[in-house]
DNA sequence: ATAGGGTTAG
């Protein structure tokens, strides 16, 4: 039989029995002396959703003189499979044995594979080495090969090096600058990302679904509505709209800019295809704006179109009762997850016991961390710890404390808890203590920061941050909102002032956190602008106690809508109250 | 000939 034909029979396998029965007929036919087709039914074996890698290493132990095409199907394998490690012993065997053969050498697609590996191992080291390579076999002006290598850079979070060898790359194209906006944008560099995105734009280069999905990951980050919007509009002018990925990431940067409505909106009007990520997307979206009942109401649609919820479909249901406090619901949310198939993780946990601890179910919420069959991460207990100081239950607090404590947990936040619920009942001793711990652990303190886009820019503010420069204006402004806001009933939240400080100190100490400055600022901002137009604020931990009841007071005297992103959630001040329903 | 870049998550 011709070697296209069998080659072709190859590409229609599409079970392992076909595999299996092709692999049989090859062995007596002698095909597999053929290098050719055997290295094509060794890759199919080794990578399709349908092969077996372990059979595929069986084949290739069987052959006397394996060549390089056989080397790379199994190293393609390892770097898809659960253990991507795996496939560096299988490089250096390769190298190895490519010293001492001439019928093996390692070659563009080796290097390409087994960086494909160092992306999902995260191994920064063995893509340094590999790049070493690239540069020795005269491999550098491939452009899928570097822009591999440049990926693997971006996925190991070493962004200089990315950007470096971007820079040098002999021959870039648009996956290039993909991999690059996309590795900044997921490693805390969203604002390059954007900046290379408009440089892509300005120098012409074609953009397509992956650069505007990366791009739009990068505003979702930054909460970048303009841009955001930018994008959007390109994506419909440029016909990319229909694709499932950028519909995704479009309906996340809607909500995570604040805007969920417009967020519903690009998913209801998406007529194509749906995937469980769109769906998880738009239940997470709606319970992070504690819209729990429509969230809610999308989770059970899923059931309704026959689409089987995932861990993460679960996840964004638990995140909605969370916010909402819709504790038996939630519950039960929980308890149904294994008879459908979903084993709760970490995060399911999380969720719980954050569920059942702020609604003041602390004894619950204990109980499932210490049911637990995994080992509890550090997280649940912070969230129980957090849950006492809400509850003002020290013994609670102490245990919780205890715990991180053992697990070595160095977080100032958890401290501050503590110090905290001493401090609300004036314990003033022990609240010395907790400070003196903090002083001899060296714990490191998380600044707060807030920020807002104003006049294209990024605003950002610390507590007491005099680094504007408008901040004399903004700290009048501060002063205008103290008077009004007290005229409308407005007393400082004082006891969530650590310090045994007066109250008139107290009240200083509050009024200068970083999203009163920002919210200050954005209020001179949008001073001509229509009433419709809100202030958006962005910060880095959760909003404090008083700046939530100053902002509900703004919201209603300044008749201007303030959206807050927090660490965790949203909250919509509006008319005097928030979205959030003071349930956080 | 065979290879590269993308979405949701406490």
């Amino acid at each position: 039989m011709a070697r296209v034909y069998m080659e072709t029979l190859i590409e229609r396998c599409v079970t392992f029995s076909h595999i299996k029965q092709l692999h049989s007929h090859f062995l007596t036919a002698g095909h597999l002396q053929s290098s050719f087709l055997r290295s094509r039914l060794l890759d199919r074996c080794a990578v399709s959703p349908f092969g077996d890698l372990s059979v595929a290493v069986q084949i290739f132990r069987r052959i006397p003189k394996p060549l390089t095409n056989d080397w790379n199907a199994i190293i393609r394998g390892y770097a898809a499979s659960s253990q991507p490690s795996l496939a560096f012993s299988w490089y250096r065997s390769m190298l190895w044995q490519a010293s001492s053969s001439s019928l093996c050498r390692v070659d563009a697609l080796t290097c390409s594979f087994t960086l494909k590996a160092c992306a999902r191992a995260l191994c920064s080291s063995a893509t340094a080495q590999l790049h070493a390579q690239i540069n020795r076999r005269g491999l550098f002006a491939d452009a899928l090969l570097c822009t591999t290598l440049l990926d693997s850079y971006s996925k190991n979070g070493d962004l200089i090096s990315a950007h470096k060898l971007f820079d040098e790359m002999p021959v870039r194209d648009v996956a290039s600058w993909n991999a690059l906006i996309a590795g900044l944008a997921s490693g805390n560099k969203a604002h390059e990302a954007l900046e290379l995105y408009k440089l892509m734009e300005t120098e012409g280069v074609g953009r397509n679904e992956v650069t505007v999905v990366a791009a739009l990951g990068a505003c979702s980050h930054l909460g970048a509505i303009k841009e955001g919007e930018n994008i959007h509009g390109y994506v419909q002018d440029a016909n990319l709209d229909q694709n499932v990925f950028v519909k995704n990431a479009t309906i996340d940067m809607y909500t995570k800019c604040g805007f969920v409505d417009k967020a519903f909106q690009v998913f209801d009007q998406f007529t194509s295809k749906k995937s469980i990520v769109t769906w998880n997307t738009m239940i997470m979206g709606f319970a992070v704006h504690g819209e729990a009942h429509k969230a809610l109401e999308i989770f059970q649609k899923l059931e309704h179109n026959s689409i089987k919820p995932d861990d993460v479909s679960y996840l964004a249901a638990l995140t909605a009762t969370r916010h909402a406090g819709l504790v038996e619901y939630g519950t039960s949310i929980f308890n149904s997850m294994a008879c459908n198939g979903v084993e709760p993780n970490m995060k399911h946990y999380g969720c719980v016991v954050d569920l059942l601890g702020r609604a003041g179910k602390l004894r619950e919420a204990h109980d499932i961390i210490c049911s637990m069959s995994m080992l509890p991460d550090p997280i649940l207990w912070q969230s129980l710890l957090g849950a006492s100081e809400i509850h003002k239950n020290v013994e609670m607090a102490e245990i919780a404390s205890k715990k991180l404590i053992e697990l070595g947990v160095n977080n100032d936040g958890d401290f501050v808890l503590l110090s905290n619920i001493y401090a609300a009942q004036g314990r003033w001793k022990d609240v010395g203590r907790v400070r003196d711990d903090m002083e001899t652990k060296q714990v490191k303190k998380i600044p707060g920061l807030s920020y807002i886009e104003a006049e294209g820019t990024i605003h950002k503010f610390y507590n007491s941050d005099k680094s504007h420069e408008q901040w004399r204006k903004i700290y009048e402004k501060i002063d205008e909102i103290r008077f009004k806001i007290r005229e409308d009933g407005y007393v400082a939240q004082t006891g969530l002032v650590l310090h045994d400080i007066g109250e008139e100190e107290k009240e200083n100490a509050l009024c200068y956190h970083s999203e009163k400055l920002a919210v200050a600022y954005g209020l001179m901002m949008v001073e001509g602008a229509g009433e419709e137009t809100p202030v958006r604020v962005i910060k880095n931990l959760r909003i404090c106690g008083d700046c939530h009841v100053v902002f509900k007071h703004i919201s209603k005297i300044y008749k201007r809508e303030i959206i807050v992103r927090d660490r965790v959630r949203f909250h919509r001040f509006k008319d005097g109250s928030c979205s959030c329903k003071d349930y956080w």
